[in-house]
DNA sequence: CGTATATTTGATATCCTTCAAGGACGGTGG
DNA sequence: CCACCGTCCTTGAAGGATATCAAATATACG
């Protein structure tokens, strides 16, 4: 692979892009071939519920702009959110696997969806080892999260959950280049956060009240941010290993890429 | 791919090639692959620690016969399984990407593991397409089986996760033979129980005695039953879903395969 | 057997939920 | 520009689910 054929991340270049691009010295041809694969899009106003539990599942979507939520509704009726997914964040990218979906999903805020034909997923597979590895590389990334909040679910308090999901939806929009060193703009309700720390609307309200007025967080309309971020971290027992990128390709003596070096 | 290349599962088969071989018609090669990557095995006693949260990871590890906890232990001191390893289940599948373990692990009774170089995770991807989607599959499964558990921990009562959790063991036990059509032998403790759906092991005990007074379960020298299946079913709000097989090469004309490809 | 481990039971404390209602804020239309 | 309405946030009071502490009983194991 000749230095030639790698690309520099451009400016415009897309959440995707820009992630993967944090973790593999992508070639021209690889981006070219990831931003061509975003061609076909959806906007969804926010509400719009575009993934229906149950029902067949016949493309990936991949998460442009705007925030997502994919939850479930419970038989006694309560909603739970499995998880947020951000811009550069794919969703079902299952689909040649499942072909029914297991949850649901909706747009948290006005979004723009890439729609991405299943094929075009047997395709990296074939013709881009190295992207393939990225994405099982978030697939696995996607397990850590949902690791990580069944430990915040049964093992820490309201508070601490709350803090936790804030510092991680910072780290994760950081890497899209979507927060600033000083936080992030939070597109959650606090019912929504409640559905997604398994926490009622109403606990939610004074544990986010006890911990601005104890400084471990700050927000001011809706711009969230961490005014003693050491004291934030230590307090919500924040790990951000389970968040971290993996590198490869760089002299790659080894990881994963081997599989494209040869 | 000829017919006669198709293997039937050996009575001896791993649980692996059980397991993958539920979903995939295995090839004679492929069958021979991955029985010859669990030559080098370790045996391990019960409460042993085998992966140590934050040490470098340098295999992959795949149980081949008793029962596994991945855990980790909060700033707090709580200790939180994250999941539950069963005979053909891997652990640290993701080792090529991940240098250093973001968890513990520690045999719940004695058991067999395979130890597997990473490079042999490579080589399937080079060499064996089809059992790359299958590991790819199991790494999906396992998101679903923690994205159930957020569900559980967040949305459901005591009772209800306890019923949950045992229905989700029961149905992966049968996966790998090692159920049956009655119920499973259960080897966990009600402390780890608890540990596992984040409950005190006081209310496990309660919530079980409960269960078993109103026969949604039933436990006799650690023989789990469910003398009313689709009641237990109903009330534990269990959707097997999440732990469905995916099917694959039928007539296979291209990997992962075809499946959505039209 | 005897000791360690696991289960069971009781009593009390706490976190969190639920129900209820008031207040703030933003958007929309007259 | 203001009145109105919906949505979200905030606060109070009471009840419930689960945790914690403590101790007794049962079970497994060398």
């Amino acid at each position: 692979m000749s230095p030639k054929n790698q690309s520099a991340i451009p400016d415009d270049a897309s959440p995707l892009v820009r992630r993967l691009g944090r973790s593999i010295l992508l070639t021209y041809d690889e981006v070219k071939f990831l931003e061509t694969m975003q061609v076909n899009q959806a906007e969804v106003d926010k509400g719009d519920e575009f993934i229906h539990d149950g029902d067949p599942l016949r493309l990936t979507f991949l998460v442009r702009s705007g925030w997502v939520m994919r939850y479930k509704i419970t038989a006694a009726g309560r909603r739970l959110i499995i998880g947020v997914s951000l811009p550069g964040d794919f969703i079902g990218l299952h689909v040649n696997f499942n072909n029914s979906a297991i949850y649901s999903a909706a747009a948290l805020t006005k979004s723009s969806l890439a729609l991405i034909e299943p094929v075009r997923i047997l395709e990296i597979h074939r013709r881009f080892p190295v992207l393939a590895s990225g994405l099982e590389w978030m697939t696995v990334r996607h397990a850590n999260i949902l690791s990580e909040h069944k430990v915040s679910l049964g093992a820490r308090t309201a508070a601490q959950r709350i803090l936790h999901f804030f510092l991680e939806l910072w780290t994760r929009l950081e890497q899209v280049d979507l927060a600033t060193a000083k936080g992030f703009q939070l597109e959650l309700t606090q019912e929504q956060i409640g559905d997604c720390m398994g926490l009622s609307t109403v606990h939610v309200n004074r544990s986010i009240s006890r911990l601005c007025k104890e400084n471990l967080l700050r927000i001011d309309k809706g711009a969230v941010s961490f005014p003693q971020l050491s004291r934030s971290i230590s307090f919500a027992d924040f790990d951000k290993r389970f968040l971290m990128e993996f590198s490869t390709r760089p002299g790659l003596p080894e990881p994963i890429n081997q599989i494209a070096s040869n």
